[in-house]
Order: C-alpha cells, then sequence, then structure tokens
DNA sequence: TTGTATGCGTTATCAA
DNA sequence: TTGATAACGCATACAA
C-alpha cells in the first residue's frame, strides 16, 4: 500500500499539498493540483482511514448547547429537583465527552441564539421537547435534538427508547394478572410522553384490554386531577409517564392512605435518584440519561465530518428497574 | 476519553510500561502491573483501536458478516431482482466501509455459523429479518442487526424508518381527499413489514379512517390472494409493503386492465431501481439501503472500540419519491 | 501557493 | 524491570 509520502515523492511536492488536494482545499495551482492528482491515480492510494481519524481527533470544535426557557427554569428550581436532575445528568455526559475530546461548549437559552452565535459554533445540540423557535431550525449547521424528535423535521435525534420499555413493562404487568392498568400522563405533543403513551397502549390493545389514559400538565394540581379520574376505575397499576408525576402519585396516594404497593402498584419512568430512595423504593424504566448526552456529542462530531450524514433517530434501550411499588406481597 | 498518557501519570509510570500491562507482556513487577491496572480501572480507560491499529500498521478487525439461508437464496434468484437489489446494495454499502478501512471481511450464512467463526471475527453484522440461529443470539462478541429489530433482545440495530416514511406518505394521500387507502403487506413478524404497517395503521386511525390491511407472503400467487380480497373494498390507493410487492401488483393490475394511477393509485417502499422503470414509474419511499450497511459497520467499529457501548436502535429517515403511480391526471 | 513541523494514541526498539 | 523515543499515516497551524 502506498501512502502519502509516496504520493509527494512521486508527484514532486510536500505532503501538505498531497493532503490538501485530497480534502479538496484551494490554493493550490492547478499545475500542483494535476501532478498529486496524478500521483495518486499512479499509485493506486487510497489514504488510511485509520491514520485519518486518528489525526481528525485534534480539531478544535466549538459545541453549541441551547436549552429553553422551560429547562433552564427547571434547572433553577429547587423543588422539581428529579427533572432537574434529568436534564442536569444529560448535561453532564454532554459535557463530559466534550471536556474528554478537548472540544469547547457554548450553553445558552433559545430567547439568546442569534446569527453570532450560530457562526460561532460547529454544531448544536438542542435538548428538551419544547417547540424550536425559528432561528434555530433555520440554522445551516448540524444539530441534534436530544430526548426530543420531531418527525417531520428530519433532523438527528437521540432519545430513549420510550415505547419498549413502557410495552414491557405494561405486559409484564398484564402477565402478572393485573387488568386494570392505566396510565397517568404528561402532555402528548412532548414526544418523549407520546412515546411512552404509544407502547402502553400497544401491550393493552394487544393483551385484548382497554387502555385507560388520563393527561395531566406537570403541577400537583393537574397530576391530583388525573389521579382522581383515575382511581374512579378502581385500578390495581398505575404507570405513569415518568418519575417525577409517579413521585407526587405516591404522595397524594399516601395522603389517601392508600398504600402502594398492596392497594395500588405503581411504575415510573426515567429512574431518577429520588426514586430509589422514596417510600416505597419506585419501580420505574431506567433511562440513561448520561449516554444520552455522550451519544448525541457523538453523533453530532460525526455529523461535522461528515461521517455517516444520513439523518437518523437513535433510540436507547431501557432497563426495568423492580423495586417495593410493584412487589405486593 | 483517557488515554494510555493518563494511566500512566496516575499510576506514576511510563507510557511504555502500560502498553506491556495491556499487552500481556512479561518482564513487568507485580507491582507496577497492580498499580497500572488500577489506573486503568480508575479512569475506565479503554485503548484506541485506530490508535493501536496505527502504531501495529495492521488493521486486524475482522468483521462477520452473516445472512440467513433466505436471503443467501434470494441473492442468488435472478428473477426476484427486487430484493436481491435490496439486500446487495446495503453488502455493498457494507463492503465499501470495510475496504476504505482495510479492515477483513468473512461473509457466512447462518448455518455455517460455529465456534470457531465466532472466535475468528471481532464483530457480526446480521442481515435481514429472520430468525435467529442461537450459535449467533449466543455469541458474546459485538453484535449489529440490519435491517432487522428485536424489541426483546437489546441488540443494536439499524433499520429504515418504516413507521415515519409510511404515517407520511398515508397522511399525503388521506390529504389529497382520497378515503379508500388499502394496506397489503408481508408476515408481520418481520420487523420492517410490521413497522410500515404501523405506519399505515397509524394515519389511518389518526385521521378517522378504518385501516384495511391483508397480508401475504412474498409469492405472486399469494400477493394475488390478497390483491383480490383488497380489491372488494374498490379501493382508491394501495399502499404495498415494499417495492417487490408492489410492483407485481402493478402487473396483476395491468393483466386486470386496472390503470394505475387512474383507477388505483399504487405506493411501494424502498426505491429498488425496477421501481423507477416501471410503467407507470413507481411512486416509493426510498430507502437508504447503502447508508444502513455503512453506518452499520461504523456503529460495529465504534462497539468494538467500546465507545457509545449503550445498546441503541439506529433508525434512518426515508424519504417520499413521487413518480406517475399517485399522479392522477 | 507551498513547505515545515507538530500532534493524534499506540506499539516497539533501544538504553538505562 | 523500566523509560525515552521513534515510528505508524495523516491533517493542519504557521511560516515562507
Amino acid at each position: 500500500m502506498s501512502t502519502i509520502d509516496d504520493v509527494a515523492k512521486l508527484a514532486g511536492v510536500s505532503i501538505a499539498t498531497v493532503s490538501r488536494v485530497l480534502n479538496g482545499k484551494n490554493g493550490i495551482s492547478d499545475k500542483t493540483r494535476e501532478a498529486v492528482q496524478k500521483a495518486i491515480e499512479e499509485l493506486d492510494y487510497k489514504p488510511s482511514r485509520t491514520a485519518r481519524d486518528l489525526a481528525n481527533k485534534r480539531s478544535l470544535l466549538n459545541i453549541g448547547v441551547v436549552i429553553s426557557e422551560r429547562i433552564e427554569r427547571i434547572l433553577n428550581t429547587k423543588d422539581l429537583f428529579g427533572i432537574r436532575e434529568f436534564y442536569t445528568t444529560v448535561l453532564t455526559g454532554i459535557e463530559s465527552y466534550i471536556k474528554e475530546n478537548k472540544y469547547t461548549l457554548d450553553l445558552r437559552m433559545f430567547s439568546n441564539c442569534d446569527d453570532d452565535f450560530i457562526k460561532s459554533i460547529d454544531g448544536l445540540l438542542i435538548i428538551g421537547g419544547d417547540q424550536l423557535p425559528e432561528c434555530i431550525k433555520n440554522a445551516e449547521i448540524p444539530k441534534v435534538l436530544v430526548d426530543n424528535y420531531i418527525p417531520s423535521l428530519k433532523v438527528d435525534s437521540v432519545i430513549s427508547n420510550g415505547f419498549d420499555g413502557a410495552y414491557y413493562v405494561i405486559k409484564k404487568m398484564i402477565e402478572r394478572n393485573y387488568k386494570r392498568v392505566v396510565h397517568i400522563h404528561g402532555p402528548l405533543d412532548f414526544y418523549s410522553f407520546r412515546n411512552r403513551y404509544e407502547g402502553y397502549t400497544a401491550a393493552m390493545s394487544e393483551k385484548g384490554l382497554l387502555p385507560q389514559t388520563f393527561e395531566c400538565d406537570e403541577t400537583r394540581n393537574g397530576i391530583c386531577y388525573a389521579l382522581n379520574l383515575a382511581l374512579s376505575k378502581n385500578p390495581e397499576v398505575i404507570f405513569a409517564s415518568n418519575d417525577v408525576i409517579a413521585l407526587i402519585i405516591l404522595d397524594e396516594l399516601k395522603k389517601m392512605k392508600i398504600n402502594v404497593p398492596d392497594d395500588i402498584q405503581l411504575i415510573g419512568f426515567d429512574d431518577i435518584i429520588s426514586s430509589s430512595i422514596s417510600e416505597p423504593k419506585l419501580s420505574t424504566l431506567e433511562v440513561f440519561k448520561y449516554e444520552m448526552g455522550n451519544i448525541a456529542v457523538s453523533r453530532l462530531i460525526d455529523l461535522i465530518n461528515g461521517k455517516n450524514p444520513h439523518p437518523a433517530v437513535i433510540s436507547l434501550f431501557t432497563t426495568f428497574v423492580e423495586r417495593e411499588s410493584t412487589l405486593k406481597k
């Protein structure tokens, strides 16, 4: 196998020049370019991907990370520590990957994304399920949605596999002979809620059971309201969109002297820390938040490097973590 | 990612020593070895295969590619050129990536996958939607399913986004005011068929229409049978699981003197070459087969290198290619 | 427009 | 038993 050195020698130029020709840089005289190309042809030279990858690692990229005002609020709120932890962990995954590769990070809120910002970054990570402002939607740089997916947009996304997680756990409960399994969920315009909702629905339908779903916003009031509706169905199992909602439900059930898991069993989604210290401990589907951040950056880097540019959705498997809230004695 | 340098520093030795420990050379004091191993553990250090290959000036990655007997038959059959082309293109994508990286490839049928084979490869690409034999399922090496997905298995997969493709195109037809849209599909135990089926169903249901689906095997007889059932519903649009089925349907409709698109409109899936030369030309959803092969290898390499090891499903967006078969005058 | 020199993460050689 | 250091093939900042 010939190397860049052989080509350079044959063409009578330096390896830097050969490299430039290879990478289509400009600022090369036609004569030189032709000479190099002829040499490449003659030697049937093929650049080594291994070496190329290795050399490419060094490039300093500036990664933009944007969050909605909603998430910004969450990150700054004390009592919703549950959700806060979710995004914090995702961000940690992002940051650690960026740091390891010696890239730089620029974190902004949606409202601060002007043209100058877009121009200053090499790629964009967009966190959370909120509506995207136009300036972000239109930004013509590599983009990756994190914990969000917009089917109509064909933008790369990294999400958790909410469908299969929900589907699996609901089927499991049905196989344990519970039939009255209800779902209390957040607004379905958030993809992650919708995805889990669909998994729940699919499992119920497949088992010939009627899905019973109750929507709520993410406030305690909203959750209480949905919970009361749900309780009127005399459920054996309540499956909530996420752990934050599940934990509030747990709290409310306690107030009503309804015992979990003996009277009603409860399942969340996300596996935030509070779920493992609640009383009883909450059974839930673990979402790999840190890994989600990690892989999102990794995918973005690929896009920036023009590697596997065809847009794709990357969906991370979840794992059922069974704790006390589904272990009825 | 930490490097050999980090480990050396933490262990208080030189990188040469670390390298020795890594490669199990002898002539190292137990004390040093332990220190190095502890550092490796602590940093969760994984050697870079890229750098290792470069230094070794060899690419010892041997990628196993396995296909079912069914696919092997398809690849060797002349008249099923449609499906044949599909898998051929996927394989081309795989091969080109492997060649570029100067890796080696070992292609086998399911029945030839013994332990020796598994031992001889660094990672496994499994093509197509067929049932996996135990020896492959149990192989404890990095694996990626290509054009297949098994929810219960948590194995990495690369697939096309059949749901959204079907959903999008069906909604589009409904918005053009067609209400009698039927779906003729292959066996639903193949994930790709099931996925498209669900996209169709979701779009119909969402628009308040009753999904009308007809299963067939992939033989002409089977397709005819399903087609006749479907025709009894007096459809305005027929959506087929893939182009091969659609093209056979087209042929049968011609025999019946039913005009496409004026009497019935027809939509396929995959975008194989024959679809662009049929009469009329077939509207279809393009599946990026070559890219699918490419990204599958790329993902496998990552897994082999321990990069982003959390299992994930990568789903490639499809594109609607509108040709004559849906352009009713 | 072109060349020089450096670094990417690892292995291997040669000294110490 | 260990450490410095030269490759491996390429990209690129900086000089010329």
